[in-house]
DNA sequence: CCGCGGAGTGTTTTT
DNA sequence: CACTCCGCGG
């Protein structure tokens, strides 16, 4: 194993891997061989006697961990008893073994962001917030906020101050928002995915629990760590404060998730952390070409990042320098890459090897479509999750319940689905449902409605599905398949294009059958999503197909060919990032910085001035771009056609292009 | 109190 | 443009 490692690394990376006891902090550009570094030392530590099962990989995103595991347990199966996932997973187990200790009941019920708004709008509703300022926020705004104030470890003031400047006159409102959000959680046994990491802390910081865990966790690795947040940094810590074995990977240029409250210091600081830390660099670069890499390197050298380095490229032919195009509109884009990426398969590349990147999900609509009509089969990564749209959100409420009948939220969800009921009878039911002390009694309130009521029978109805699926001794996917047949009519009557949907609750139903435990399945549908592919299926059923992905689901990716859709002024960065903080606009710079890092061999950088979302925007080529030094990088056929001179008089209200907005 | 329809609003990224 | 919110009629 070990010698067959000597050829495959490099000697910055075989310091890493072979790096064993003791802190180390690995900085690891774009295509550096990270996962590889990853892999490898996972291998080694096996190697050296350490048992699997005392290794724990932590990372941010689902998919990272999964696949390190994956091609490292191709080596040595042994690799598979890694104990990994990401800080939210690995928090939910730590809570079901140990929340006791802080407080927590065992019934634990997760909350998605949806629900954690709904929570809030309705507590800020009792409170009586809403009614008397109609500035108040809105549940999403409240959520934010308070998001941001846990997640960054600042006041609410400060937030606010920094962020929300026109909310400072309702700090103390939204702080008791704050606080009601907090007790109601804990009676209910809620956790939002806030509170997984927060509650995780505190149980680290007992010591007995600490030191449980340290015999456990021998060694641990943290991947993406520029990506981690104050709290996780500070689980890190906890976690590795015993035996200090404890390993991060991460690259400073390539933190995207500061909206999110990433927390730069964390990769910075982790060498006062950890006093006599190995620090490795790793900077050649295996993935791309050099003339893609020297346009990275001159947008690394824009922005302000601290760890400085320069990517050089491994590999031998220099490559075409990446292009810039202009388009007319999202039409005349989509229709050029769709013959570009036909013209690339007849020139032997895969689709699968091929990328469309943008900023957000959005952008792509038009492309879809097209794509689509040319029969080119596509997969998109990012924007909204099919298990976070209303009628699979409908479904789960039922199966919820279910498993904690004491869930309010689900319950009201349930009964608002039922005509004739709306909120203030929702309420009324689950209210009184709280009371009950089990789900029997709990369906019996339903019975006491069931009759003089204009919604009577449908509560029956209602009783009777829930009895039968909670009654039978059936597998999870057999409720499921009980509710859903409930569902129907309702499903029919609210959507009207509900095939569709139906067809979202039937890859629904495929994840449900490999659960035997209901609790499970909708913790991993809140935390740990599963697969929905079966990937060795996929494989042998057809043709892989092309990738569509926001740059954010794109991280730690690659591709031979790549298409950064939106490189303009707006778009990216986005226009939410514009008149922010000059933090908010790196942020979208380091963005840039991830997106064209994903090619291999050819990068096009893509645009057009037709407004993508109505009228109202004007767009002029991206900042990050129109720059001289990155300019020499890039290759600009078409650039003449609007340029240098032309784009600033494009700022001027008065112009034409806003009338050119493509309707479909 | 429900639900419809019109008006208004803001629009990202993820666990 | 899509979704949410609000006000009004039933």
């Amino acid at each position: 194993m070990v010698s067959m490692s000597d050829k495959l690394l490099n000697s910055s990376q075989r310091e890493a891997v072979e790096a064993i006891k003791g802190p180390v902090l690995v900085i690891a550009g774009p295509g550096s061989g990270k996962t590889r570094v990853i892999e490898y030392r996972v291998l080694n530590l096996i190697e050296h006697g350490i048992k699997p099962e005392s290794i724990l990989l932590l990372t941010f995103t689902r998919r990272a961990a999964a696949e390190m595991l994956n091609r490292a347990a191709e080596h040595d199966p042994r690799a598979r008893k890694v104990d990994g996932g990401t800080f939210h997973s690995f928090a939910y187990k730590l809570l079901k073994q140990y929340g006791a200790q802080v407080g927590l009941p065992k019934n634990l019920m997760i909350l998605d962001e949806d629900d954690a708004q709904e929570a809030l709008g309705r507590i800020a509703t009792k409170l009586g917030f809403a009614e008397g300022d109609k500035r108040f926020p809105k549940k999403n705004t409240l959520r934010s906020v308070l998001s941001a104030s846990i997640n960054k470890n600042r006041s609410i003031e400060s937030i606010l101050e920094k962020e929300y400047e026109h909310l400072s006159q309702f700090a103390g409102d939204i702080e008791k928002v704050g606080k009601n959000y907090a007790e109601y959680k804990k009676e209910n046994g809620y956790l939002d995915y806030d509170d997984l990491l927060s509650y995780a802390r505190e149980v680290l910081k007992n010591e007995q629990i600490r030191n449980i865990l340290s015999r456990k966790y021998e060694f641990v690795m943290v991947d993406e760590y520029q990506d981690t947040n104050k709290l996780q940094g500070d689980i890190t810590y906890l976690l590795a404060s015993g035996h200090r074995n404890v390993m991060v990977v991460g690259d400073d240029a390539q933190s995207i998730y500061g909206f999110r409250g990433a927390y730069h210091e964390n990769i910075m600081s982790f060498p006062e952390q950890f006093k006599d830390c190995k620090v490795v660099k790793l900077e050649s670069n295996y993935r791309s070409t050099q003339a893609i890499l020297d346009l990275s390197n001159a947008v690394l050298d824009n922005m302000e990042n601290k760890f400085k380095k320069v990517l050089t490229a491994a590999r031998e032919n220099a490559g075409e320098k990446p292009t810039i195009m202009y388009f007319g509109d999202a039409e005349e884009e989509a229709g050029w890459v769709k013959e570009k990426i036909q013209e690339n398969i007849l020139n032997g590349i895969p689709i699968a090897h091929q990328a469309v990147l943008f900023r957000s999900s959005y952008i792509s609509i038009q492309l879809q479509a097209e794509m689509a009509r040319a029969g080119i089969p596509f997969k998109v990564f990012g924007g909204l999750k099919f298990y976070e749209t209303a009628h699979v959100k409908d479904v789960l409420a039922h199966l919820k319940v279910l498993a904690n009948f004491k869930d309010e939220l689900s319950w009201s969800r349930v009964f608002t689905l039922l005509p004739g009921v709306g909120a203030k009878t929702a309420e009324t039911i689950a209210s009184r449902i709280h009371r009950a002390g089990d789900l029997k009694s709990a369906l019996d309130v339903l019975g006491e409605f069931g009759e003089g009521y204009k919604y009577s029978e449908h509560l029956v109805e209602l009783k009777e599905t829930l009895m039968k699926a909670f009654g039978a001794k059936v597998s999870v996917g057999e409720k499921f398949g009980m509710v859903v047949d409930y569902y129907m009519p309702i499903l029919k009557d609210k959507f009207d294009e509900w095939p569709n949907r139906l067809n979202d609750l039937e890859a629904l139903r495929k994840i449900t059958y490999n659960y035997t435990n209901l609790e499970d399945l909708l913790a991993d549908l809140a935390i740990e999503i599963p697969d929905d592919e079966q990937k060795g299926k996929d494989a042998e059923k057809e043709e892989k197909p092309l990738t569509l992905s926001t740059i954010h689901s794109a991280k730690g990716l690659e591709w031979d060919v790549v298409f950064l859709l939106g490189v303009a002024e707006g778009t990216l960065p986005s226009k939410m990032a514009l008149g922010k903080s000059g933090e908010e606009i790196e942020e979208e710079h380091r963005l840039f910085y991830v997106a064209i890092t994903r090619a291999r061999n050819k990068l096009y950088l893509l645009f057009h001035l037709a407004g993508d979302m109505g009228p109202m925007t004007f767009n002029r080529l991206s900042r990050f771009v129109d720059d001289p030094s990155v300019l020499l990088s890039v290759e600009h056929k078409d650039l003449s056609m609007m340029g240098a001179k032309d784009k600033t008089t494009y700022d001027d209200e008065n112009d034409g292009i806003e009338e050119e907005s493509v309707d479909y």
